[in-house]
DNA sequence: TACAAAAAAGATATTTTTATCTCTTTAATA
DNA sequence: TATTAAAGAGATAAAAATATCTTTTTTGTA
């Protein structure tokens, strides 16, 4: 459904929020270890999300990831859009480039509530209602 | 959502069912025209079709893909199935190992039910129709 | 029986995604 | 001010997906 990247991501920002409630910052290392996500890459993956301004960061001793206090409606979506873009609920499930609404491939409609209905729960599903739902879960990844 | 192999193999077995309809086989170049897909992957595609009982082939002259008439029954389920696996139905979405029914991520029961749906949707529609439907439509990919 | 047309099989090449490594910049603090 | 811990940036590597090429097998037909 959603590439390796993005659920690295999902699992990280989930634990950079838990840990934002408490003040605190979550570096590489420990995102990597909690979100069962290999470090360099992680940390790749990290840089799309800041620079998304769905999480914060701050450099040296000390530093580390963070949510902004009044960024408290980050929803699962923005994280999705800032990965993987969009085309899960743009794109032809049948990878055609004349399907749209006017001349829409036999599957369209089909597809399209498939998608909206994708999109309607990533849009209402917020990080912070997962972080608090998530705390006892171990993520380790297949 | 899907591989571009599956893509593919959705609409060669539209067109390939369009043809046995009306008793014609239809060759690996037709597949590659008129579903707007590369010759040579194609036909390592309709090998696994081939291999699933999805589709019927015949070698030599004349020779070409089929679907057998009793094979009236074939769903988008069994394509996508042969191509990219039950992944899409069974994988966590956020890609954990231990995620279950028993031990369900936070977002375990949001995601079955988009795929539930999603499987609902490639169970009850059925190749025969889509072929029906589809006549007028140029496939092009992106 | 020889030829040609077609799929099957197997090898190779390219591209994309995933993963890692190295160096630079930033900033806290001893 | 020197050290150190952290993210950022850029380069490289490995794996997987996508695409192509070559050879073999099958089979209809002249």
């Amino acid at each position: 459904m959603f590439s390796k990247s993005c659920e690295y991501a999902i699992r990280s920002v989930i634990i950079v929020c838990q840990n934002s409630k408490q003040g605190l910052k979550t570096n590489v290392k420990e995102i990597s270890e909690r979100a069962g996500v290999p470090e360099p890459y992680i940390a790749k993956v990290m840089q799309i999300l800041v620079k998304a301004h769905l999480v914060q960061s701050s450099k040296g001793p000390g530093g580390g990831f963070f949510i902004d206090a009044n960024n408290t409606e980050l929803k699962l979506i923005d994280v999705v859009n800032a990965v993987d873009g969009d085309s899960l609920f743009t794109a032809c499930g049948l990878g055609l480039k004349e399907c749209s609404e006017k001349n829409p491939c036999p599957l369209h409609d089909k597809f399209k509530d498939i998608r909206n209905n994708l999109k309607k729960m990533l849009m209402t599903t917020s990080i912070h209602d997962l972080s608090e739902k998530l705390v006892a879960f171990t993520y380790t990844s297949k």
